[in-house]
DNA sequence: AATGAATGAGTTTTCATTCAT
DNA sequence: CATGAATGAAAACTCATTCAT
């Protein structure tokens, strides 16, 4: 089983029984809006990629923009996930006595999980500014719960004096500045390159720990 | 004049006399690009926001990818002059002497001309990855030149004792992180919310500089 | 069981065993056939409304044509089944001494099917121009053997003194358009409006007998 | 120019400009509507018939239900207008002291009408039932307008003791009953057929006047 | 320089029909 | 008998581009 084909079962099988030519129109869709956008690609080639009959994909998805809502939606719930479990904090805060590392935890394990769906993640980036449905969905879950739960930790280790006494919510943005520039920097804008990743990852923890001045 | 009126002319006017329908024909264009992206915006549709003819579009731009790049093209020169200016590291470095001045003049500077250009902006980050013209423009000014001079100054301002020591290269992108994560989420992400932008700022360079850990 | 499926058993179980899914396909497609036109109706939208699977439309009729056909082919036998009874003429003619009771039967009688079939009787109307095989039909079994009938009817009763001489030809064209004209205003064009039958039939009648001028 | 031309043009030329292409795209569109039905015809074939290519129906009609009501709509309007004349009634009146000679002209008049646009004709009749727009438009004029009319000559004619006393419905409804009874008949069931249509016309007339009992 | 009618290849979507289960 | 996934041809409609005026 290929890379593309675990990456479409981690995002649907828990949800749903995939038929073979369903996952060859999904695995399809991917590439060719990851690669050329949405909008710029034809429901007929995603067809001939997949080695299935133009009729087929609108058999299994009402409209183009159904495809491409299925795609992306378990994503987003997926990306979002481990934010949302009922007891994220408690268990974090007894995982994790030092800040950075449960930071370090964190931005492993999305980092990790976007890595592994670097072109679904490429298509949500691209198609949030355009898509409704799914910037409403995207600011309802983070704008809402994410945020939440986010500056109650912060909140939580401040109370500890393991962080600066600073407005929680710029604290959260520069945690998702910087793991988020780091991932488009690496995947999106040069994937050619070559990358000391566990270095990058761990300079950028530093930083953002403490600074860049010298003590 | 309007401010998409300003925009245009700060973007075109020293290169090129524009006629009226010239520039209706790009504020059209920036506006639907910017609203509904390059591949889902029809010439005909800027034709009719632009009060021209669908010929007029093309007499003055061969093919609308050719309309998209002249667009695009300036604004990507104008976001990264400052930083070609020949001996842009001399004058920098004299007039300011702390790094953190330095960042701070460098951020609020760009920062305030992406938000004079967001619709451009919004279209630059759209299109990059899709459009190979752009891509290769932007690596090839980024990658080799601009990164090249920022390099020498985080070195000189390590050298003077003010900043770590650390690869340049992860300073540098530490750097671009924090402004555009800043500017995406102000201006892309929620750019309905009430910002307090100084406020934002100045707790996005103290995190930047000093991190989140108390000394 | 439902008036449709009255009018259904009425049409079909003289001739063949109707299984519950064949009625339910038959009873859909009347009804979609009637409400937007053969040719504007689908297939799988039949299958839809029957609560069936779009193959088992398939397995009882060859064709959507073949399926129009089985509809409308035995609605135009039941139609004009009463003036081809083998002795129509004599049996008649005996039953009805005066003209005027004999054509206030056939219409009541005939009007009274049509009514019960409006929505075959509008399928039919609308489908015979477009389809050869009904319009082959409709003329071999009119023109040719019907109006022959008739044409002795008509002239038989002009040699009993109770109808004026003329080309029997028009007499039967005016007859036809007597009752056609009524139903057709009464059940296609104004069917939401109140209609006194009783009374719009009786005068139809009376001018056809006596004509519109005063003696 | 052709005979096809001459109806489009007095069913066009006092409202707008055609060009040549538009004149043969509605020409190409009555001859297959009114052949194969509207639903039946593709827009494809349309433009094959009309020479031109299959994108410049739709810069001319923004779809193809357009096209339909831009045929049909003008027809309707031309053959109700006459009826619509300000002093309809009074004109005629002067003119035709005889009932029976305003019946005969009336019905002359539009006959030759729709003989001269028997297509179009055609296609109005067959797609009232499905085109609310239509349907809307008839019954907004027929029912609401011209009735009235009728209902007023009938009155007249009727206080002057040239028609029995009869609810005037019924009295307008068997002479429409009867007029296109007649041409439908003729030109649309059995239009190979030789016809004798002067006499066919005087013996509908008559029949209508005076009935067929004999006096 | 500007127009806008015309194009034809291309787009998304529908549909009647088939066939393996 | 019944199903419904699969098909591919064709439908309606769009679009970037051209060109005569």
């Amino acid at each position: 089983m290929s890379e593309q084909d675990q990456m479409i079962n981690e995002l649907f099988n828990n949800h749903e029984e995939l038929t073979e030519k369903q996952r060859r129109i999904l695995a399809a869709a991917i590439e060719s809006f990851a690669e050329k956008g949405y909008a710029a690609t034809s429901t007929s080639e995603i067809a001939k990629k997949a080695g299935v009959a133009e009729g087929t994909i609108f058999r299994h998805y009402k409209t183009k923009k159904d495809l491409l809502l299925c795609i992306v939606a378990p994503l987003m719930a997926k990306l979002l996930a481990p934010f949302v479990i009922k007891d994220f904090d408690k268990v974090l805060n007894q995982e994790y006595e030092r800040f950075e590392d449960f930071v370090k935890a964190m931005i492993e394990n999305r980092a990790q999980f976007l890595k592994n769906n670097m072109q679904l993640f490429k298509i949500l980036v691209q198609e949030i500014p355009f898509q409704p449905e799914l910037k409403e969905q995207f600011t309802e879950h983070i704008a809402k719960k994410i945020f939440e739960r986010f500056r109650k930790i912060v909140e939580h280790y401040q109370s500890k004096g393991q962080i600066i006494i600073m407005e929680p919510y710029s604290v959260v943005r520069m945690l998702a500045s910087t793991i988020f520039g780091y991932l488009i920097a690496r995947y999106l804008l040069m994937p050619e390159d070559e990358w000391d990743d566990e270095g990058e990852m761990e300079r950028s923890i530093f930083i953002l720990m403490h600074g860049l001045s010298p003590k």
